[in-house]
DNA sequence: TATTAAATGTTATATTATTACATAAAAAAA
DNA sequence: TTTTTTTATGTAATAATATAACATTTAATA
């Protein structure tokens, strides 16, 4: 969704502190095709930095989740770039059991759906994540 | 849901064998009031057997998974028993920020919404998970 | 420039889950 | 019933995922 060079404007408009661990990391799971694991960032990480840490990618992974610019696929402990902008409260992920690729799909109808359990007043939704299993179209 | 006497029938109707380790766990995760994690759970198998190892709750755990009795709260690496039958191949849950409850919800637009992936062929979706984080109506 | 705030480096450890193999129990076959 | 096979468990070890704590560095700001 984001090329770099927009990437690196927003956070100067935002005042996020852009650091080399952070654009590394984001760059490694923007190339990833599939998925990324944590350690497998890592991995990659230390062809970029020198002996990385677990916290350092971890950290580096909450700070693109927090400005919602990855996702973390829970079901696959994994984490995606995000695909769709960065603004959107709910998510929902196509995972194909087969070639391990997700798609990140806005079904804008989900909305919809959590109002009504506004509406009779059971639940007050805040944020949603759906991730669907199944084939992709080129798998099936 | 589903009480002791009916699991125990629906299990022998099935050849499924009710182990003891088996019946220990459901029978902790459906005493559980909110998601139950997998260490909590060994360690209330404790009192009913003696030194549990790790795979002895996850065993349990998986064998109750596939026979869809109990859930995996992903978000929460937690397990909840399921409580709208056992043979729906998507649920939903609505997770109180606040208290920690969990509600199973079944919302009965998700398969529709799905169907249209399935219609315009992009991906074939088998099952589901979509859970909602937010506030009950106790705590907000 | 001095001070403060934010981020990183590093070590250690917590949490979650699985592998591997020996043993036991139950089901199925002989 | 006895043997064989399958399924489940016990146990030790370890893999995979994630965080805490604290010292140091870097950047922002006063």
């Amino acid at each position: 969704m984001f090329k770099e060079e927009q990437i690196i404007k927003i956070c100067k408009q935002n005042k996020w502190r852009l650091t080399e661990p952070r654009l590394e990391v984001l760059r490694i799971i923007s190339l990833s095709k599939n998925p990324i694991k944590a350690y497998d960032i890592l991995k990659k990480l230390a062809n970029k930095i020198k002996n990385p840490k677990p916290p350092t990618a971890y950290r580096a992974i909450q700070f693109w989740q927090k400005h919602k610019f990855i996702h973390r696929i829970e079901s696959l402990n994994a984490y995606q770039a995000c695909s769709h902008g960065h603004s959107h409260v709910g998510a929902q992920f196509l995972i194909c059991d087969d070639c391990g690729k997700v798609i990140e799909s806005n079904l804008h109808e989900i909305p919809e759906i959590l109002k009504k359990s506004t509406e009779n007043k059971t639940f007050k939704p805040l944020r949603w994540n759906l991730e669907i299993n199944g084939l992709c179209n080129q798998c099936s």
